[in-house]
Parts: structure tokens; C-alpha cells; sequence
DNA sequence: AATCTGTCTATTGTGGATAAAAGACAAATA
DNA sequence: TATTTGTCTTTTATCCACAATAGACAGATT
């Protein structure tokens, strides 16, 4: 086969959720924008849904048969992109499998053990070398360098430079500025956890992502935006991957970017900077302690 | 066709030259060992050198037969990689030509005005966007972001950061270790353009690059170095394109790093943050003049 | 007049095929 | 015994084909 259609299952997934909600669907191009897919595959769910007896389908006129029910929603794994696939098969690999440096990584055998063609994996590969933890050797395999102390000695090192540099951006922000109400937001999203935190801490791994990246684009300059992803992808499996006193940990997070928060709030770089270096001082050890 | 062999033309004609100073050739492991390639090519090129008429071989006797004249080696065009050839044709489009910042990028035009397949192109792309001028739309095209003076300003900042936190450690650096006998070696280099400046000041982007790649290596942090990656490229082009005042400008510069290097010396973090701030600051004046 | 739909074309994403290059292993040689 | 060579296998780099998806344009509809 030469693609699958995920784009497609997708957004026929998030289209029915639009279409519970409604008895008559919007124009194609509305829809398009609505999913963020093109006509084109706007047509092929109309159509898919007019099979389905879901709706009935006469140019404008988008009539809503029935609600969807379970079984009319694709599986999630059909849904998920390739290289969301490749991706996460392969940091299962390399995080929580004995990955050991200076291993040798084959394309094709990784190709076939994730059941794909090599050149997705290969460009897979050529995307993720940006996060330093694989190397090309030319017309010769990929070496993991591998997730050890020193890589996150390294990464934690410019990480703290450019959320320091970013942090002094940040205050600096006059209030009209639309990333102090996203900050707004963020914290009441960190009171409501807090204080429910038995059953919610799960959540802190994506809000702590929200922040920092926040943080990161007041700095206005895509070098050190861009460099947050790496930080996120590696933050992001950590959490997946090391869950001893995940409570205790993402508690004191919490409360330690509720202190940054009110100390970018108050404009004071100082304050800032101090709050900003007492939170990735208590991040980096902890990532560190995660690492044999 | 599958696969150029450039690996082999580039290695047979650096063989020639090895080939050129000797009687008899070494063993295949060892002309492997010196020309970077696995055996098979080694006897790719022997065999190749045999019907030349340059050899005889057989089995461990090599025995040459005769100098190697202009026409034995291949031209050099025929010898350049895939990838480089589109590196330099897609720079040579968005920076000498008139490329604007938000034009789409065409994988399948690109690969026919190339003259190459779009997997190879695809991968350039993906490889290229790290460094910030071009964009992904998934399932539709690449923009360009075009080397704009946002891009330069950015670029800057972020380099400004990593040189200044480099050179504090290489003032740190002990005495015995090897960086510093590389550091004389350019200082002569430089001493030796300067004093014939008016022949040789094209030779400074090259040492220019291996300077302050040494500098950054000094922070022994991979993110640092290879962000270097990306400055060597925007210089490395930027050199070539704009030649306005040039002799003058690398003169400058040249002061400017041998002021620098004296400064490292010193072990005198002061004075090497100053000598580096100064220098960095007319870089960044350079490389702004010639954005429009 | 503005938007929508029908239809068609162009481009991307992905698997598969193949030559080039790397590399493994045993037999040969110094 | 340590290299080197002959032979064979494996892997990468690259092209190509084709379905999925995006996107363009004219005619239809409000």
C-alpha cells in the first residue's frame, strides 16, 4: 500500500463529534477549516458518512440521520500517523529497553520489527538525529549515542540558558500582551490540579509542557522555540517511563511554577530569574535521578 | 539508476594521488584505513587501476606501473555527493535568487529541476529545516522562510549565547590540553594571511569556520557544537555571495580574532568575554549589511 | 456578489526494487 | 600468530510507482 489514510480516520472521528452535536452540516469548506483537512477529504467523510446512513447528502443539504454511535468511530490506532507509530516504537526502544550506547541501529530491521517501509524510517531517523542522541555514519548505519547523564547534563545546560533568556523576555511583555492571560489560564489549571492532585497529577506532563513552552516563545526567537522540542519529546517519554513518586514529584513542580508564575507576574526580572533557576535546578535533578 | 558510485570516483581519485607517491601500494585494509572506504571499494579501485594500466596486481603485490596523468581521474563534478549538489543548488536558489520569504517550496519541482529523485530531496529538506529557514505544511508543502533579517537577528542572539559560555570554558581549559596547540596553529594561520592579505584573504571563511568551530567545541556540549552547524552554513554561503568589500572585511576580522585568541591566553575570563563580544557584535554588523 | 459544489490536476507520503557500499568470515600467506 | 585476501551477505542510498491528500477552476446556487 502507499499511504494510509489517517488523515482520512481521523478526521472522520473528530467530524462525527461535530455532527452529534448538530442536526444539519456546514458548508465543505466550513468543515475543511472546522478539521483542518482539505475539501477533498471533507467529501470522502460526507460520503463515507452518507454510506453509513449517518446522513443524507444532497449538495448543500447535509441532513443528520442519526447520533453516532461507538462502533461508527474508527479504532484509535488507525488513526495515529506514521510517524507518530515509528516514533513511539522507537523511544520505547531506546528509553525503556536495555538500549545501551554505541549501538548499532539498522534501518531495516527496524523497518520490519515496526512493520513499515525503510524510507519512513529512514526520514524518522534523519528528523529525530536534531536531538542529539543518534549519529549517521554515511553509507553506514546510525549509532545511539543514547540517553545518558551526559546528554542531560548537556541538554539541561542550554535549556537553562535560553528559559533563563526567555524568562527576562517575558516579564519585560507589556500586560496587553495575549501570553499573560495564557498564563492566567495555565495557573488556574495548576490550583485545580493541586487540589485534587491524588487524582489528577497525570495531568501536570502535558500542563508542565504548555508552560514552558510558553515561556520559551516570549523569547521570539525560533532557535530557542525549536530547541523546546527536544525538551518536550524528552521530558514527555521520562514521565511515560519513570513513574517512581510521580505524585510527590509533579505536587512540587506545581508549586514551584506557581512561584514562577507570580514572580513573571510581578515584572521583576530579578524575582523571575530566581524563581526560573530554583524550578530547572529541581528539574534537572530530577531527570538525573532517573538515570542509572 | 539506483545509486551513484561517488564514493568511488572521489576515493579513486584520492587514491591517485596516493598512488603517485609510492611504487607499490599498501594492503586493501590499510588503503582503506586512508581513504575512509570499506575494502570492497579499496578493490573497486585496484581493480579499476588494473584495467588503467596504472597497477599490476596480484594478490599483495601492487606494483605501479606508471604516474598518473591529468586525464586518469574523474571529473570533479561526477565526484560530488547527492546530497551536496542539492545543498548548493537549493542555496544557491534561496539566497542568490530571488527567493521570498513565504514562497512555497516544491518537492517534485525541485527534483526535476535538480535532476534527482524527490526521496533524495525530501530528505534534504528535512535535514535543512533545522536550521530554521524553511517550514513543513504536513501533506502539502515546505515555505520558505527566507534569510531575512528576524532569521540573522535570531541566529545571532543564539550564537552570541553559546560563544560567550564557550569561551569562558576554554579559558578554563588546562594547559596540556590539545585545543591549545590547534589555537597556535590557526593564530600562525592567521598571522600568515594577514601578511599577504591581498592574495590570500579567501582563505579566511575556511579558517574562520575552524576557529570558532574550535571555540564552541570547547564547551563540550553537542547541542552547542551543533548549532555551530548552522552558523558555518549561513556564513559559509553568506561568504560566497557576498563579496562586497570582502579583502577589507576578513582584514578586520582577522584583527578581531587574533585580539580574541590573545585574549583566551590570558586565561582572563574578562578579557576573553570582551574580546569575543567585540568581535561577535561586527559579525552580526557584517552579516546584517548584506541583507536588504 | 459571494459562496458552494463538481470535477480535475498536482503533490505528498509510503512501500518496494536495485545498484553501490559496507562488512563478516574462512582460507591463504607472511 | 597476525594480517591479508577471496567470497559472500547485509545494509544503505536512490529511484520509481501509486494511493491519499491538497488544491485549482468553472459552473451552479443562494
Amino acid at each position: 500500500m502507499a499511504k494510509q489514510n489517517t488523515v482520512f480516520k481521523d478526521a472522520y472521528n473528530r467530524c462525527l463529534k461535530v455532527l452529534a452535536e448538530t442536526s444539519s452540516l456546514p458548508s465543505e469548506p466550513e468543515l475543511g477549516q472546522v478539521l483542518g483537512v482539505s475539501r477533498t477529504t471533507v467529501r470522502a467523510i460526507l460520503g463515507r458518512f452518507e454510506e453509513a446512513k449517518l446522513i443524507t447528502w444532497d449538495k448543500r443539504k447535509k441532513i443528520v440521520l442519526r447520533q453516532p454511535q461507538p462502533e461508527d468511530y474508527f479504532p484509535a490506532e488507525e488513526t495515529d500517523s506514521l510517524a507518530e507509530i515509528i516514533e513511539r516504537s522507537f523511544m520505547r526502544r531506546i528509553l525503556a529497553g536495555g538500549a545501551e550506547p554505541g549501538m548499532q541501529i539498522n534501518e531495516l530491521e527496524l523497518a520490519r520489527e515496526i512493520g513499515t517501509g525503510t524510507t519512513s524510517v529512514r526520514e524518522f531517523l534523519i528528523r529525530f538525529s536534531r536531538f542529539g542522541l543518534i549519529e549517521k555514519r554515511p553509507n553506514s548505519h546510525w549509532i545511539l549515542k543514547g540517553f545518558t547523564r551526559e546528554f542531560a547534563l548537556e541538554l539541561t545546560e542550554v535549556r537553562e540558558m535560553f528559559e533563563l533568556r526567555s524568562a527576562a523576555s517575558f516579564v519585560a511583555l507589556p500586560d496587553s500582551h495575549p501570553a499573560w492571560q495564557e498564563l492566567s489560564k495555565i495557573e488556574t489549571l495548576h490550583r485545580e490540579i493541586l487540589a485534587d492532585i491524588d487524582n489528577r497529577y497525570k495531568e501536570f506532563s502535558e500542563l508542565d509542557e504548555r508552560f514552558h513552552l510558553l515561556v520559551h516563545k516570549s523569547s521570539s526567537n525560533r532557535f530557542i522555540i525549536d530547541f523546546y522540542d527536544i525538551i518536550a519529546i524528552v521530558f514527555h517519554y521520562h514521565y511515560q517511563w519513570n513513574k517512581t513518586n510521580a505524585r510527590q514529584r509533579n505536587a512540587r513542580a506545581l508549586e514551584e511554577h506557581l512561584a514562577y508564575i507570580e514572580a513573571l507576574r510581578s515584572h521583576d526580572p530579578k524575582r523571575a530569574e530566581e524563581a526560573c533557576r530554583r524550578h530547572l535546578r529541581s528539574a534537572r535533578e530530577t531527570l538525573l535521578q532517573s538515570i542509572p
